[in-house]
DNA sequence: AACGGACCCAACCGCGCAATA
DNA sequence: ATATTGCGCGGTTGGGTCCGT
């Protein structure tokens, strides 16, 4: 049996999308809610597959959508997420409530890739900068120059962080101790793919203003349940339902003013050269 | 001003998974 | 148990824009 194409090829409307047609869009939506999406193209009359009227909704029209920029928290959230989860942009745009996974994915090809390159190569040549990224965190920041989704995937690599993360963990008494705690009795997320990478660095990205996108998250997603939003629901279900997963009790855990300082060194605070940011 | 290459990003394509008949 | 269908995800592409020459 052939997979039938999505939707009848003949008469579809392809390319941008016009000003009328994301109105007719978004209209049908606040009405009927996101969703059903194969009924979207035939109760609006737009010419277009229920597929393209999803990801116009999801990766552009969708409210709460922030475009532009990615700030610097952003980004290392983005580079230290791609360093756990692969190239699973799904899941990491679930951690950044107000970027799509397409826009994350986006950034990643054209911008993050090149400055982990960069880096890498100005690594190889400046040992003892390297050294700032790697002290106390050797476990982790050798994926940025790695193949992400093998090395993330990999039991081996998996179990490295593990091991790192505890060691690092184990010398300390403050929050981290609970979720290193939490992390031993519950050492597998998602069948064990989940690994937190050594807390050190990974608390570089910790912020206030990460804790505040996740309580945006929340927020946002309350609003989209008084739209009709049912991923906004789920969202928000989860956020009522504990367990949260480990990553997410971790980002809420870890949230001290150390993350700040580590974030500034990692963004250019520190005594490289710019061209050594990641 | 004109051209060409590099860059960026919105959108498309194909596949996998889950739900359902 | 199997076929069908719809949705979501990740990879890729096409075209517009930017920038250097």
């Amino acid at each position: 049996m052939g997979r039938p194409p999505c939707c009848d090829k003949v008469g579809i409307k392809k390319g941008p999308w016009t000003p009328e047609e994301d109105i007719i869009l978004v209209s049908y939506i606040q009405d009927h809610g996101p969703g059903n999406w194969r009924s979207v193209p035939i109760n609006t009359g737009l010419m277009r597959c229920s597929k393209s009227c999803r990801l116009r909704w999801t990766n552009y029209l969708r409210p709460g959508i922030k475009r532009g920029n990615f700030t610097p928290h952003e980004e290392g959230m983005i580079i230290h997420l791609q360093s756990l989860l692969g190239n699973r942009w799904a899941a990491i745009a679930s951690y950044l409530p107000q970027r799509t996974d397409n826009d994350i994915k986006n950034y990643w090809n054209t911008h993050l890739k090149k400055k982990l390159k960069k880096y890498h190569q100005t690594t190889e040549n400046f040992g003892n900068c390297h050294d700032l990224m790697t002290t106390s965190n050797s476990s982790i920041i050798p994926t940025y120059s790695q193949t992400s989704s093998a090395y993330a995937s990999s039991t081996e690599n998996i179990s490295r962080l593990l091991e790192g993360w505890m060691r690092t963990s184990s010398s300390s008494s403050s929050p981290k101790h609970t979720a290193a705690a939490t992390m031993d009795q519950n050492n597998m997320i998602n069948g064990g793919s989940y690994a937190p990478a050594s807390h050190g660095v990974f608390e570089s990205m910790l912020s206030f203003d990460n804790l505040s996108s996740i309580a945006w998250e929340k927020s946002s997603a309350e609003s989209a349940i008084f739209n009709g939003d049912s991923e906004g629901k789920e969202r928000v279900e989860s956020h009522n339902n504990p367990p949260l997963s480990m990553l997410e009790k971790w980002l809420l855990d870890e949230a001290t003013g150390q993350a700040e300082e580590d974030l500034m060194e990692l963004s250019g605070g520190d005594q490289c050269s710019d061209s050594v940011i990641f």
